[in-house]
RNA sequence: GGGCGGUUAGCUCAGUUGGUUAGAGCAUUGCGUUGACAUCGCAAAGGUCGUACGUUCGAGCCGUAUACCGCCCA
């Protein structure tokens, strides 16, 4: 074995023959409770990212886990057409071909689009398999795929005949650059400097004026009525009459609504039923007519008079210049207030009366509140649940409709001579209500999110009643990023109840983001992404494996930097290292590696007990998907006790003048072949590489499981629990690192050999028989026990350590060689001298005296005060 | 405006039912390389656990208040 771990000459190997062996697929047994996880599909946008790479190391952790355990378990992975995201990708690439997907036609361009995904998808499964996740890939889906399609159509279908989907006319979030309507998940609201322009609205009746005021003016070409609060006594009386609208010269009606907060402003407001929710629906109670102003680029249309044609951030300019020379601009305040922002192109989003299709939210929380709250469902950690309860309870409609190419097309149809509306799960070929086959279907296409929502049965078969279906669903853990918990979570909580009677999990399992180092969000237009497959390139995969676990806190952001990944690999040569090691011990003669209890010495006991301890910790750990902490568990194991201790200790015996002693190898080999499989879930690739190695030096009965991967997860063994070696060894390494402490304090030569005496009492029969492994150890020699305790020990002629079972003493003549300490003191004396003499013939030149800078004599000064001073402390020392 | 989270060593963070002397990785300092590993070993230094009250025999952990930082929703 060469002296350092590589990860690139074993990777592949033994992904490919994991998947040579099927090892991913599950065998459906019905006696055994089945694990399933349900890979939260990437998007076809490009590369996997860190974010991708902590889901993957997580869910192939607990996938792996459950698999050696003995569950039939499925890992089932996918990819996510992305409908909006995607769609901005290509076209960012087509505009830098020069073209739009508006030159080239829908067809053209759904051609580039699935061009791109295929090229994205193989790219992203192979990131995966280069990260080693143990997913099923026969069982790989995209959410265009036939099934998913069809279940995003029978559920379109269902919610429109149950009136859950309904097609009306709402204020909708427009993205003037995608040219597409959106949800207001999908709005983005950052705060921006704007200006509130206090505008003066002229009665029509020539009596006055209200002033009314806005952070878009431009909007005010689209008002239809100014309101104030009935209760308002200042405007009682103008209830009713009207105003004159500047520019448009229009008549609007001023009316009297309760939602008008008196105190904002003047407590009289314009009304833009067109551009503004809450004016919109104003305009639904008071009867107001609507006014569209914006054509989908966000340019003002025909219904601007003067300002048709204009930009909208133009028109507002124009609007407010044009109202200052009409006298009517009354100021300008600065004001700061949340504007929304399309999330996938940072576009300024308008609201805009349109119609479209909406699902009703308010029937499908219920029971997804429900299940969360009788704990059917459970999320972890377990403060998100208030989050996704909160979002639930006040929970608004969805519009669903996009006016994008890209995704679902709405299986509506409308038919050209009727103007029935059929939705359906086929095209129909005749309208059922006049009999016409001229139908056309609606050309919007679905939210993308909701074929998500349909994730964790549509990939199963749903809505055909099949093998999988039955025995996978409900899966048992959803497991991705806190930041999509309303996006997909929630809406496949309310979609899985709603379509298959059932929840879709039972485990929500939320990690956090993974930041740069320091602490901001990765993007590519800031540059700081870490590229998960170059790290993989260079420290491999289960380095960046580890580094994005361990300490990873279920829903904490964590931060990533070169150290972290550092760490990741460092642990992996440690292993290959010790792995190595146990390796070269291995004699070629035959060998029985039995554990038999009654040859044990109390290291092996006490490694074994320590091991015992381990799986339990892990298995708690795993069961609460504190996956860091166990990994943690296992890193402190095997690197703190295990190899810094066990494999220590069992080289006193391993060393041929040791003839007489037990055999250290049946332990040695044990642990370490159980603490590889411990491991194995968090570092696939190293663990297998050195199992297989490991393995293929051992007896035959060794050989039976060929992979590490379906060998059984080790369970503690609680009768290997055995305090008292723990409490033996642990006072031997007390010992050993009393020793040490003070070989360093007192800067004892590493070879020199020292003397120590130790009162280790109760526990001394116990200790005498590892004075050697001390010695060795400590480099200690003579080394006696005595009995009872140290009293009045001389600090000057000792060094004492009291320690919790033993006092370790220490004589400091052991420690000196005064000859050779002598020496070096007269040479250090020496040095010093010379230097004072050369600093005190500096200090009587008169010349370097004025016209060297103060500082630097003062400087020299000082330093002539401390040599002589340290040369009279050596002098004292050697008498 | 409403809600949630964080504040622990120089840095990054663990610390889940309150229990001896609060941990890790990295960084720092000193020492060490002829048989597992310098991607290493041995040792050292470093913390009034944001602040203030309170509950308790006992608080990093529970309660109240407060400061600062971050996130989500409106």
């Amino acid at each position: 074995m060469p002296k350092t771990y590589d990860p690139k000459t074993v990777e592949d190997k033994w992904y490919k023959f994991w998947l040579e062996k099927d090892y991913f697929k599950p065998v459906i047994n019905a006696k055994k409770k089945p694990f399933t996880i349900i890979m939260p599909p990437p998007n076809v946008t490009g590369d996997l990212h860190m974010g991708h790479a902590l889901t993957a190391a997580v869910e192939d952790a607990m996938t792996r886990w459950h698999r050696m355990q003995g569950d039939p378990t499925l890992w089932l992975p996918g990819v996510d057409h992305a409908s909006i995201a995607a769609q901005v990708v290509v076209e960012r690439l087509l505009a830098k071909e020069g073209t739009t997907r508006y030159k080239i036609g829908r067809e053209k361009f759904l051609e580039r689009m699935w061009e791109w995904t295929n090229q994205c998808r193989s790219n992203i499964g192979m990131q995966h398999r280069r990260l080693g996740t143990s997913c099923d890939w026969s069982r790989e889906k995209f959410t265009l795929d036939p099934g998913p399609s069809l279940a995003v159509r029978t559920t379109f279908v269902n919610l429109y005949n149950k009136g859950l989907i309904y097609r009306g006319e709402r204020i909708i979030n427009w993205c003037p650059r995608c040219s597409t309507t959106l949800s207001d998940l999908e709005v983005d609201h950052k705060d921006l400097h704007g200006h509130l322009w206090h505008l003066k609205y002229p009665l029509a009746d020539g009596g006055g004026f209200l002033i009314v005021a806005t952070t878009r003016p431009e909007t005010m070409l689209g008002d239809t009525a100014v309101a104030v609060n009935p209760e308002d006594e200042r405007y009682i009386n103008i209830i009713g009459k009207e105003i004159m609208l500047p520019i448009m010269n229009r008549r609007i009606p001023i009316v009297g609504d309760a939602i008008v907060d008196k105190a904002f402003g003047t407590g009289a407001v314009k009304v833009t039923p067109s551009h503004d929710p809450v004016d919109f629906e104003i305009a639904q109670r008071q009867k107001l007519p609507l006014i569209n102003l914006l054509n989908k680029d966000a340019t003002m249309n025909e219904n601007a008079g003067p300002c048709k044609g204009m930009d909208r951030f133009a028109c507002r300019k124009w609007v407010v210049e044009e109202m200052e020379r009409l006298g009517l601009l009354v100021k300008i305040e600065d004001y700061s207030h949340a504007v929304g922002h399309c999330q996938r192109c940072a576009t300024l989003i308008e609201p805009m009366a349109s119609t479209q299709w909406f699902v009703r939210m308010e029937p499908l929380a219920k029971p997804a509140i429900e299940v969360v709250k009788t704990g059917k469902i459970q999320i972890l950690p377990d403060h998100f649940t208030k989050v996704y309860l909160n979002w639930m309870e006040n929970i608004r409609d969805w519009c669903v409709s996009r006016q994008l190419w890209w995704g679902q097309r709405i299986p509506a149809y409308y038919c050209q001579e009727c103007g029935e509306t059929i939705v359906a799960v086929d095209a129909p070929k005749t309208c059922p209500k006049c009999n016409s086959t001229k139908i056309e279907q609606d050309t919007d296409v679905l939210d993308t999110w909701f074929s998500s929502g349909l994730w964790p049965h549509s990939t199963l078969g749903w809505p055909e009643d099949t093998a999988d279906f039955r025995y996978f669903y409900p899966t048992t853990v959803m497991e991705t990023g806190y930041d999509i918990l309303f996006f997909w979570v929630s809406r496949m909580i309310m979609l899985g109840i709603e379509n298959t009677g059932e929840v879709p999990f039972k485990y929500v399992y939320l990690h956090g983001l993974i930041r740069d180092e320091k602490g901001e969000k990765m993007s590519k237009t800031k540059g700081n992404v870490v590229d998960p497959l170059k790290v993989i390139d260079q420290i491999g995969a289960d380095a960046l494996r580890y580094a994005v676990v361990s300490g990873n806190a279920p829903g904490n952001d964590s931060k990533m930097s070169p150290i972290k990944l550092e760490a990741g690999r460092n642990f992996a040569n440690k292993l290959w290292n010790a792995t190595r090691f146990v390796i070269k011990s291995i004699p070629n003669e035959k060998i029985d590696l039995k554990i038999r209890q009654e040859l044990l010495t109390v290291e092996d006991r006490w490694i074994l007990s320590r091991l015992s301890r381990t799986e339990t910790t892990v298995d708690k750990m795993m069961s609460d998907f504190q996956f860091g902490e166990a990994l943690s568990a296992i890193y402190d194991f095997l690197w703190n006790e295990y190899c810094d201790w066990y494999i220590e200790l069992a080289k006193v015996r391993l060393n041929p003048e040791n003839k007489e002693a037990v055999s250290p190898l049946p332990v040695l080999i044990n642990v370490l072949e159980t603490a590889l499989r411990l491991l194995h879930p968090f570092m696939p690739f190293v663990t297998e590489e050195l199992w297989q190695n490991l393995k293929s030096r051992l007896p035959a009965e060794w050989q039976k499981t060929e992979s590490i991967m379906i060998a059984k997860y080790p369970q503690a063994d609680k009768d290997a629990v055995d305090t008292g070696a723990e409490n033996i060894i642990e006072s031997v390494i007390d010992i050993t690192r009393a020793i040490r402490n003070i070989r360093a304090e007192n800067k004892v030569d590493p070879t020199k050999w020292i003397a120590a005496d130790i009162y280790s009492g109760k526990l001394a029969a116990a200790i005498i028989p590892y004075a050697s492994a001390i010695q060795s150890l400590a480099k200690v020699k003579p080394l006696e026990f005595k009995d009872g305790r140290v009293t009045g020990a001389q600090s000057e002629k000792f060094a004492v350590a009291v320690l919790k079972e033993a006092d370790v003493i220490v004589p400091m003549a052991s420690m000196i060689d005064l000859a050779v300490e002598r020496e070096k003191i007269l040479k250090e004396i020496a040095q010093i001298d010379a230097d004072v003499a050369r600093l005190e013939i500096r200090l009587q030149d008169e010349a370097f005296l004025s016209k060297a800078p103060a500082p630097v004599v003062a400087k020299e000064k000082e330093r002539l005060v401390e040599r002589k001073e340290r040369a009279a402390r050596l002098r004292q020392q050697i008498g």
